[in-house]
DNA sequence: TATCCACACGCAAACGTTTTCGTAAGGTTA
DNA sequence: TAACCTTACGAAAACGTTTGCGTGTGGATA
């Protein structure tokens, strides 16, 4: 097992001083073309590389991006994460990932080591249970110590730092209008609590649609979910005598859970409820029916937020701070969830 | 923005040495209880935090495990991750997660970064490019370094190392078994490409249950799909006029496409033709009708390579070399897809 | 022959740690 | 008072780089 070859060892064998290597690696002028050759050739041969953790203790900087998101097995999120890659590796950086699994001391424990010299700066979605807390020391705390923030997606207003979010309200705003525009009337949402920040978002796009309409709100055509995982039952409930014609959910799985308690009910959809969703992902595209949704555009999102934090990175250390808020054009795609 | 703290900003404002401030934060009997405190109220104060980076340099370890995976957006790979993160977090290490994008370039420079300092080991399922140019050199540089590699699902027979998979034939012929004793006799496969190693795998497993059932395999019933972004036109076109009782699929989404297409010529699932899929993702969960599969236990797959990983990573330096190879159970998950 | 200048290379510091070893100060013992 | 032991701390090396600057050697010039 031939050990990790350094600048030393090249330097030792050649008989000559490391700073020599070094700059014969370089192709600097200051070393004999003799020299340089001869080193280059042994480098090649003992397949020398660069230490990566040397160089980032000396450069102070890392090239890597550290992203944490809630959850590492979902669609949404790992499509941000593609968009990010893609913007990392041009630019010459590399991409951590870790998963908070929505909780919030995982998220502090995450950011803590990436910030103790792993990353330069992160791209962030925050966890539920940062959102149900409202603590967000660790993340201003990595900002003060000089690290940029982006969030993404779930973000958090009262933080000043870059984001990238799409417009829930006007996406909810926008899936709503279509079931309206199809003269759908008695239209409910499946929506999460409150203190999802999406959630509510999304909750008060359905409202002004609505409104707009000179429909007024129901209370018992908003179900708010508290556990995702257990949704099935919750929504069976509510739907159960409800004589709706339509629903808007808030995302993938309220709608596809929602789409096949009507199915059990002897409901088609569309012709007797039309459903929209929330995200573009593989559930959507395949079910049957075909699910009408508003994507995201996650990819988009990872990539303008790889953008705004390597602008931050390679800019002017003194340059006013100055923050932006990107926000991304969702789209409606109309599929067969809902009547033409 | 006040920068990261070090030791040697610590030791200048409490005029002391920097080796007194390491002992004193480590609690070092070397160093008088008075000055300890002092310290490490001074130390809690400005938020230190030791610098991995220094600390990587020095040990010549990184507690980090490295990831490379062909897929990001990809439901299995990422449930494998979860698993690995588990059990890197209970044992306190890191995980760094790289997607190759089925990309041969991309996997031996995600490699060799991470190898160059940044990962003690790896947790590697290889690129669709890597297994069809059979080139290992970055694998095997690698783990001639030092640096223990676990491969998984899509692993290389020819590599000397620790791998964890499911048996793919065992797997196959388990679901091609629950079709023929459903009574199914014109059984199809859709498969991919000789070159995947799965695909093959999972074809010969199908062909040997048919073999012990005394059923001539056909080759009209097999198809291997070369580009899976393109699936449904070849999947069609496979399908027609073709009287087929069930169908085996080896991943969610050409058991999805081939439902959906069936769907279409007006045949029932499972009265006229029944389905088994490959994975348990969400798709299958999900459609209608839900789908018969094999379970690959993907969190497992993760939890048992990260569990390999760190004992080679922990255990003694000079024991001889030993690869185990692990293999996951699957089993059948039985869906609305095949009939009772 | 004394002076100067390239050339080609080495020294050493720095990045932030940890840890071994050395040592000054002060107290105890003989 | 000399010898010794604690106590409490500091110096320095090491991890692997990069880079500014110093310097020895040899040839060219005056």
């Amino acid at each position: 097992m031939k050990q990790k070859v350094t600048l030393k060892q090249i330097a030792k064998e050649l008989d000559v001083s490391i700073s020599t290597v070094s700059k014969a690696l370089k192709d600097s002028v200051e070393i004999s073309l003799d020299t340089r050759q001869k080193v280059k050739a042994f480098a090649k041969l003992y397949n020398y590389k660069p230490n990566n953790i040397a160089l980032s203790l000396k450069n102070r900087k890392t090239k890597t991006i550290g992203v944490i998101i809630p959850e590492i097995v979902h669609h949404f999120f790992t499509t941000v994460i593609g968009g990010v890659e893609k913007v990392a590796n041009e630019k010459g950086y590399n991409v951590i990932i870790c998963s908070s699994n929505n909780s919030f001391d995982k998220e502090v424990i995450n950011l803590e080591m990436l910030a103790s010299g792993s990353a330069d700066g992160f791209i962030l979605s925050v966890a539920k249970e940062t959102q149900q807390k409202k603590d967000y020391h660790h993340i201003e705390e990595t900002m003060s110590q000089g690290m940029p923030v982006v969030l993404f997606d779930r973000i958090i207003d009262e933080l000043v730092c870059d984001k990238v979010i799409i417009d829930d309200g006007k996406g909810a705003q926008m899936a709503t209008n279509h079931l309206l525009s199809l003269g759908c009337k008695k239209i409910a949402i499946l929506t999460t609590v409150d203190y999802i920040s999406v959630g509510k978002l999304r909750t008060n796009g359905y409202l002004r649609a609505l409104r707009a309409y000179d429909i007024t709100a129901r209370e018992d055509y908003i179900l708010k979910i508290e556990d995702i995982d257990h949704c099935e039952s919750e929504i069976a409930d509510f739907l159960k005598d409800k004589d709706l014609d339509a629903i808007f959910a808030v995302n993938e799985l309220f709608a596809v859970t929602a789409a096949k308690i009507l199915n059990n009910q002897g409901k088609k959809i569309p012709d007797d409820v039309s459903i929209v969703g929330f995200t573009d992902g593989i559930l959507s595209k395949h079910f049957i029916p075909s699910l009408t949704t508003i994507s995201q555009h996650g990819e988009e999102m990872g990539i303008r937020a790889a953008k705004l934090l390597i602008d931050k990175l390679e800019g002017e250390e003194d340059v006013p701070e100055e923050y932006k808020t990107v926000i991304i054009d969702t789209s409606l795609i109309q599929r067969q969830s809902t009547k033409k």
